[in-house]
DNA sequence: ATTTTGTATGTTGTATACAAAATTAAGGGC
DNA sequence: GCCCTTAATTTTGTATACAACATACAAAAT
């Protein structure tokens, strides 16, 4: 059953997704989630058999991955799921610091009262996911965090950049915090953050937001 | 004729370019340089024609500029140059000052001292144009000159992103610099630029290229 | 036994063909 | 004349077909 529409303005034009889109984001999540291994050969053949979809599609969307970094496209020698390298993720990560401290900033300057207390909601939600030890949601909930934050510092581009770099260290990110001192100390950092966050101290919420990821290369850089 | 082989070893494996690559760089190339002017719709049947292509690699090409910013595909309704508001122009330059910053700082930490020389050589040519008020072979210079100091950051992915929104604003940077006063001010800028790399002062260089951005949008704000 | 050459197979790149929209043009009523 | 409806045309999205290329394997030669 349809909900009623109370307002005509309400009504979003639904939206046309093509092929093309769908494939996209179906590969995204095949690849974030690891199911498709990175350095692994990407079989066209048989994915655009699962898919039920033609090559047209698949490869645009191939594409697509490719300039976002999530693949490699090696001429006629076929495709692969990008495999990053130490060096490599720790550029991003050094990158990520400067655009995070940069969204704390904005944040706290631009950002309502209303979009403040949901950053803490969700901040909350995740100490008490942190008391029960739920890692998966905990980490979820931790990445709408900081989507969020860069969502009010309301610069189009930041959140461009932030989302693009986050998406290529999902992976690695899942597989830090698996020590108990180490996810201790990233939720130390939360704290932190909170705490700027209800003064609304731009430059202390952005510093602690780009140490946490300096943090996060110590956490991480061993695995790789 | 051929030239004369002595060794093999001089022997570069001869690249393949795939026709995809070629319109991709193509049409950027139209579309930086505002033969496709913003805004406008891109004509798949006339372009295509025009390069001699089939459908198939030019839509490929579309979906890689579209992911990289430079274009924007509705689905059904065709693809259009993508058109800056200024408050997207704003955006950029916020993300992109930070993000000279940390290259400011890097370059000054890793960059070897013939690196430091050759942005030094770039920054006097710089100078010598603006003397003769050359000023799009000062323009091309001064690209090269941003680009050089991220790739000597020694960092992948800022190369990466710099590089991204550089291309992105390009076409809105040529049109600032047109009164003299403001290229003055740019020029008086990048003295500061050369002075901080001449001591290796990466909080120095950092800040004056970060501020330089800033002022780059006061240059701009107004013809948006 | 090892390298080389030829052939076969599969995979990738590009072109074409077809179907579904959307846009434009044409006609008819008011 | 203008607006609405409907037909024609163009444009877009997807599938398929073909060609170019790379890889794998087998046979021949060193």
């Amino acid at each position: 059953m349809h909900d009623m529409v109370d307002d005509i303005s309400s009504l979003a034009p639904i939206e046309k997704q093509t092929l093309h889109d769908q494939v996209a984001s179906q590969l995204r999540d095949l690849i974030i989630e690891g199911v498709l291994e990175p350095g692994s050969r990407i079989d066209e053949t048989a994915l655009v058999e699962r898919l039920g979809v033609s090559r047209t599609p698949f490869r645009e969307a191939l594409r697509t991955l490719a300039a976002e970094g999530l693949v490699v496209i090696r001429p006629s020698k076929g495709s692969i799921v990008r495999k990053l390298g130490a060096g490599e993720v720790h550029s991003m990560l050094e990158v990520l610091a400067e655009i995070e401290r940069l969204a704390g900033r904005l944040a706290c300057e631009r950002a309502s009262d209303a979009e403040i207390a949901e950053l803490l909601d969700i901040h909350d939600r995740m100490i008490s996911l942190y008391r029960t030890r739920d890692r998966l949601p905990y980490y979820k909930l931790n990445q709408l965090f900081h989507s969020r934050v860069a969502a009010v510092s309301r610069n189009a581009t930041l959140v461009e950049v932030q989302a693009n770099i986050q998406s290529r260290l999902k992976r690695i990110r899942f597989v830090g915090n698996r020590k108990p001192e180490d996810w201790a100390n990233a939720v130390a950092d939360h704290e932190q953050m909170a705490a700027a966050l209800r003064t609304r101290d731009g430059e202390a919420l952005g510093e602690i937001m780009a140490v946490h990821l300096v943090r996060t290369w110590d956490r991480v850089k061993d695995s790789l």
